[in-house]
DNA sequence: ACCTCATGTTCGATGTTTCCGAACATAACA
DNA sequence: TGTTATGTTCGGAAACATCGAACATGAGGT
């Protein structure tokens, strides 16, 4: 799917995050280790929802997805079949100066965390 | 009630502050209103948790306290049928540099959101 | 001692959110 | 056209949030 042809992916503007939703968006291991995957390949790098090894269910997925987007941590645009999802490095720092920075590291221990067997 | 002569309150010490359980509960306008008044009466000010002009019922307050304790955004401790509330500032700041800081004005802001009238 | 008030917590009910698997939709490619 | 790859949506179960009412504890007056 992904191309809705009616329903456009819809994202805050960068004046219009909310910072209550920003934390929630960011308080959830799933979602932070997708945050901190798509920090290493900032600045440009896109990457589809798939290439994220995740241990949740891909409906699930699909909803971290949704709430990390309509939050405003990152822009996703779809490319044929894939949906292509980007960090949001320039509007949330303009914003909320040094949460990225903050949350990254965070989002890599949940992911060693994984590697190491479950904690 | 305050003062439960068996069940001390439970308070995560420094090195076991959770991330994700912190963002958490400032995720939310109400306990982010707590911790912006909190931060007023640094650093040795404690407040009860009637002095808070919530606009929650009495139950709702109490477990936002219990978030908020239990996360280690706060520290209570009980004195006489009160409850008093202290913003744990150095532990945050040891683990989590900047988050208060970026917190604590946007807890003003929906204060001041609620002076304006709903929104 | 006793009553009453002030301050919080706990309980039960109701409504909202989250998660999953299953079904569906769209695009790419043979 | 099928078939595969990639995500979304749906329906139900489990977890969580909020409220009012009831309860518990301590302080202070009489």
């Amino acid at each position: 799917m992904a191309s809705r042809t009616a329903t456009a992916l819809v994202h805050p503007d960068r004046d219009h995050l909310r910072f209550t939703a920003v934390l929630a968006a960011l308080s959830d291991p799933v979602r932070l280790a997708i945050v901190a995957r798509l920090s290493d390949v900032e600045p440009d790098g896109e990457l589809a929802c798939t290439t994220f090894a995740l241990p949740v269910s891909k409906s699930t997925q699909s909803g971290h997805f949704k709430v990390l987007r309509e939050s405003g941590v990152i822009r996703q645009r779809d490319d044929g079949t894939r949906r292509l999802n980007r960090l949001r490095r320039d509007d949330l720092d303009a914003r909320f100066p040094g949460l990225l920075d903050l949350a990254i590291p965070q989002g890599r221990e949940v992911v060693a965390g994984w590697g190491r067997g479950s904690s």
